[in-house]
DNA sequence: CACAACTATGAATATTTTATGAAAATATTT
DNA sequence: AAATATTTTCATAAAATATTCATAGTTGTG
């Protein structure tokens, strides 16, 4: 489903035209005052807002100042002129970036794009659902699919997996992996990391002695597929 | 699907107390100060907000106000003494009712279900009934059928049942069941959650030993489905 | 108000599953 | 071959979960 925008300006032909524009790749919602973009915003739960500073009534900062008391969407302010006191004022308050009027309408897809990336990146993955390549971890059931089959994990076993998911393509260090899963502690010459290792691969893999999803690292560590 | 209530107010014993009579009938969200009465009605669109007028900070009118800009969810308002100018305050703010401290428990119910009911008119909705599979949880009559076949359950099997079958499809923790069951005090080695499950189980599954209902998520918690 | 029926709850016990360390076996590097 | 790193097996302790039992509290009824 493609993220949705709200529009803040009550400059209403630009307005009209951004929408326009932006509807081909997004879902746009648009407002022209404060009260409104409020209730837009509680109605409609946006990705991203994007203001126009010059607002009547409320201004545009008391808006960004509310929407920031309520959540923490991303914000990307619309303005004739930033000054470097303005950029100073957007940067307290958590604004993601500015655009100054005039402006190319590829160079607001494409800021419009990075802050969306930036943000998604933070949840993680949609729904809560690791994929790698034929490998399915749902969060959510707390199951493991290889290729449409269940595989039945302990709590431990699923916890490494997860972790390796999460940086999959990416070997990551023995030491790490024994501090995420048993905390700081347990380190010196633990072998229970082994130990489990091979636990997920005899459940995971077609030949354990030729691991195909987690890899080992000669003198590092693990790595997924 | 029962009725989700904000309740604000910044005595928080009291608000525990409420909190823990009210989530026997409804879901209840609460909040201590205004802003993060902004935050959560954002999140959690209540159908109904109870705010103590005497908070910290931004003050319950100001919350009151904020509220009404953004939408019309029903308000009562809670206050040590409500003056009739305080009436004629809220009453052009939209408010829906007050009640003066102190006031009974029945009280507090009566009104807001008067309330509820008054608002609930336009929307006559029959969404009061879960429905998982073969199994129907009429959330109006408080009743439980699997397969048109009546399940007697106790108040409090069926909360339980109510809980998982909001989120079938999903593991939901432990922990998270017995705070929605109990509240946030009565944790760790508490055992009466599994007490519960078990007699849930006893009353829908075929083979209690081998549910296919209630699924138990080891490491984590239970599941419906 | 006393009685019965029902409920909530804690605790004891039983059962199943998982975590863990250590040792033996195998592979890899030097 | 010796040293080091990794894999594999095994046995046992520990934890998590299921099940039963007993008791106190609650509600409704005559």
């Amino acid at each position: 489903m493609s993220s949705k925008i709200l529009l803040v300006d009550n400059d209403i032909p630009l307005q009209t035209m951004l929408a326009e524009h932006l509807q081909k790749v997004y879902r746009v919602v648009t407002a022209s005052n404060g009260q409104e973009t409020m209730r837009k915003a509680f109605i409609e739960h946006p990705h991203l807002v994007i203001v126009e500073v010059d607002l009547p009534g409320m201004d545009g900062w008391e808006v960004i100042a509310r929407l920031r008391e309520i959540s923490s969407i991303p914000i990307i302010i619309l303005s004739k002129k930033t000054s470097e006191a303005d950029k100073l004022r957007g940067f307290t308050l958590g604004v993601d970036d500015y655009i100054t009027k005039p402006f190319s309408y590829a160079e607001l897809l494409a800021r419009i794009n990075a802050v969306l990336n930036r943000t998604r990146r933070g949840t993680g993955t949609l729904e809560n659902i690791l994929i790698v390549d034929d490998l399915m971890i749902d969060l959510n059931r707390r199951e493991v699919r290889l290729d449409t089959k269940l595989v039945d994990l302990t709590p431990t076993e699923f916890r490494l997996l997860e972790i390796l998911a999460r940086r999959h393509g990416k070997a990551v260090s023995e030491d790490e992996l024994t501090k995420q899963m048993w905390g700081d502690y347990r380190h010196e010459g633990s072998t229970i990391l082994r130990r489990y290792i091979w636990s997920l691969r005899s459940k995971l893999e077609e030949d354990p002695a030729n691991p195909k999803w987690i890899v080992t690292v000669r003198g590092f560590g693990y790595m997924l597929e």
